[in-house]
RNA sequence: GGCGGGGUAGCUCAGUUGGUUAGAGCGUCGGAUUCAUAACCCGGAGGUCUCGAGUUCAAUUCUCGAUCCCGCUACCA
């Protein structure tokens, strides 16, 4: 490793559009807080920059939902993700946002300079736009006639009848799939990124010189630049997010994805402006070769971190590059995705008022079960019981023996040092290692063996006082006592560094229950961390119990809330305009019974249906194969199909129909299906 | 479907540059102990290392195939 004078370490944006839950905190949050306060507890200058991500589609969409503008969307998010932050102890220099001006100005000041350096592509198009709705339409939300098959109902990219790419404009009769009016053509231009130009440097960046980062970066990473890099859009039609700051751009602004990682900078140059005594000029942060940059993320932001970012980095010209990105994977619940849309999640402004105070609780638990090479699950018995065996029973009594013993014997005063003997000396030899141990692990982001084995140093101390059993000496040996209550006092006092950047809270009470005054990660295994002398403070406990009745609370509330928010944000869609009569009749629905059901072999959600239709037979294809894992249990049922449907090719098959399911809240597909047998080939009207 | 990551004790995870008895923490069982939040300390039981084939004197570790979980991506009239 190269030697570097400071550490810039950025933790991934939260999208504005909740709250935090736990699976942003273990997956990033909580292991770049543990990284950062480790390296500022050795003296190290670090700076470490979060902030909330707040442009893109998505908050557009929830704002009108919710009749607000985007900027209350935001407002709210923003301050209630950073307020708990603050509480739970996540210890950022500045933690600010992207609607910010500063970073307004910087988004645009990079986009002019890549600009400038003819760092972009600049494709003019002839594109639709949508006069009702007022916004041009991606490919996806055009529909018309297939000019090869002459399919009704392609996409602007692809018909899926005949299997053709297409591009909106070759559709004949075009329509808006957003409000059915009839798009009209206008010019618009857009920026592109040429990753295609990149890939060279790219290749030999990260795949010759980062041969050390995580496996799942570096295969993710090796999977993009092995298939070819394609030109990505930085730019869209779009009100909401940053002007695209060149001539001509008007009504553009910048993709979400290009300004969000900027937010990085532009928070850096904020807190630098703010404070330059303390923080010096934002460049050294960012563009000084002797300075590591590092990007905590979740698998899923991969690709932009490693890939995209460097390469609009690259393209300005004055960046340094990341030095590694330690990404971790994906945090499950009880069993279950964690989903902010369907509220299956532990929100951290409803933890920390569910557990006022126990910030170290969730922060070890979320270390000690940290997702770092492959998902795992958080379940509220596994967080009671690691409170419970761990750090109560452990860490907890450890202190509480230590604290209370020498209370007892010596009113709360350390006791001198005596003469050590053997045993004595084998439990200094064990713990002198755990620094060592610890520091190995926190530099190759293991953090869950670094706390455990930060735990192990409690259990050396429960250890020595089970074998020297200082209450039985104290009849006979006194002297003796002193030495044992004084070493104890020191593994404690060790034990205060050493879970500092873990657990600060519990380190904090600590050090006030000690009276302790040095503090720092270089004194971490010395036994003269307090005098002979000094007055400790009355011991209260560093952990608390927690009861079944707190957990089981947690559950219930967890399944209430999941069920109490499918059933009540549901909300059925507006009724679509009225139409005559005839129309209605122009559809022919009818009743069949499935002969034979199967997957599609390539195809994850298609069934074909073989359908007895009162006249013949028809094959139809449903895209339901997830929501029917058995599809051959449907064989004998009957179910409800739009018989004229003009048949449409799908994976090389034809389908004859359509098959009528009804979607529910929660996206799960149910087909309609007559509870009485009736004769096949009827009606539905 | 394509690509990437992962599938090791009841749970959460290490590990093996291929080689005698595969490790840790928690849980569980037993013992010891009482300074301590029925906590600590000691000991035991628990694994055909996802499945199948191949390479090898030898595979949990390498190769191929299958399968399950997650991500990116495609697809979903």
């Amino acid at each position: 490793m190269t030697n570097f004078k400071r550490t810039t370490v950025t933790s991934a944006l939260p999208y504005a559009n909740g709250p935090v839950h736990i699976g942003h905190l273990a997956g990033v949050y909580v292991p770049a807080d543990i990284y950062v306060r480790y390296l500022r507890l050795k003296g190290e200058e670090v700076l470490f920059v979060g902030g909330s991500d707040e442009h893109g589609v998505p908050i557009t969409i929830k704002a009108k939902k919710e009749g607000v503008s985007p900027q209350d969307i935001v407002d709210r998010y923003h301050s209630i993700i950073k307020k708990s932050f603050e509480e739970f102890g996540i210890s950022f220099d500045i933690y600010s946002r992207t609607t910010s001006s500063i970073h307004h100005k910087m988004a645009s000041d990079i986009f002019k300079t890549i600009d400038e350096k003819n760092g972009f592509v600049i494709q003019t198009s002839e594109q639709y736009y949508d006069e009702t709705a007022q916004q041009f339409l991606a490919d996806r939300y055009i529909t018309g006639k297939c000019p090869h098959c002459g399919n009704e109902n392609a996409y602007g990219d692809q018909c899926e009848a005949c299997g053709t790419s297409l591009s909106p404009t070759d559709l004949i009769n075009p329509k808006s799939a957003i409000s059915g009016s009839i798009p009209v053509m206008r010019k618009t231009k857009h920026w592109y990124l040429p990753l295609d130009k990149h890939e060279a440097w790219l290749r030999e960046w990260i795949l010759e010189n980062h041969k050390e980062w995580k496996p799942n970066v570096y295969g993710q990473c090796k999977s993009w630049l092995d298939m070819g890099l394609q030109p990505r859009a930085v730019s869209r039609d779009l009100d909401w997010g940053i002007p695209v700051p060149v001539e001509g751009a008007e009504g553009k602004v910048l993709y979400v994805w290009f300004d969000a990682p900027i937010g990085y900078i532009s928070n850096t140059k904020e807190l630098c402006d703010s404070e330059p005594e303390k923080y010096g000029k934002w460049e050294k942060w960012w563009k000084d070769p002797e300075t590591r940059l590092l990007h905590f993320i979740g698998k899923d932001n991969i690709v932009f971190h490693c890939i995209v970012f460097p390469s609009m980095l690259k393209a300005e010209g004055s960046y340094i590059l990341p030095d590694n990105v330690p990404a971790n994977e994906f945090l499950n619940l009880e069993g279950d995705k964690i989903s902010t849309s369907r509220n299956w999640a532990v929100w951290l402004h409803e933890y920390l008022e569910d557990f006022p105070g126990k910030q170290d609780v969730l922060r070890y638990v979320l270390t000690a079960n940290a997702p770092e090479t492959k998902d795992n699950d958080f379940t509220w018995k596994d967080f009671q019981a690691r409170n419970n065996n761990e750090l109560v029973a452990i860490y907890g009594n450890f202190i509480n023996r230590a604290l209370v013993l020498t209370q007892k014997y010596f009113e709360g005063k350390v006791p001198a040092l005596g003469k050590l003997n053997d045993y004595d000396k084998h439990t200094l030899e064990e713990f002198a290692n755990v620094k060592a141990d610890v520091e190995r692990l926190l530099d190759n982001f293991r953090f869950r063996d670094a706390q455990k084995e930060a735990m192990n140093l409690a259990r050396i101390g429960n250890k020595y006082l089970a074998d020297t059993e200082p209450w039985k000496l104290a009849k006979t040996d006194m002297s003796r006592v002193e030495t044992i209550m004084h070493l104890s006092l020191q593994i404690a006092a060790n034990l205060a560094i050493a879970f500092e950047p873990f657990l600060p809270f519990s380190s904090q009470k600590l050090r006030n229950m000690l009276n302790l005054k040095s503090f720092d990660w270089k004194e971490l295994g010395r036994i003269d961390l307090l005098k002979a002398g000094d007055q400790l403070a009355t011991p209260e406990l560093l952990f608390e119990k927690i009861e079944d009745a707190a957990i089981e609370a947690q559950v219930q509330k967890l399944l209430d809330t999941k069920k109490a928010n499918e059933i009540a944000s549901y909300k059925a869609e507006p009724v679509k305009e009225n139409i005559p009569f005839d129309d209605f009749m122009k559809m022919d629905i009818r009743v069949g019974t499935v002969l034979d059901c199967q997957k599609v072999p390539k195809a994850d959600k298609l069934l074909q249906f073989r359908l007895a239709d009162g006249l013949e037979e028809r094959t139809i294809l449903s895209g339901i194969a997830q929501h029917y894992p058995n599809p051959e249990e449907l064989i004998g049922t009957q179910v409800c199909f739009v018989a004229n449907f003009e048949p449409r090719k799908l994976r090389g098959i034809m389908s004859e129909g359509m098959i009528l399911s009804a979607e529910d809240a929660d996206g799960k597909l149910v087909l309609i299906q007559p509870k009485v047998k009736v004769i096949n080939g009827v009606q539905v009207k």
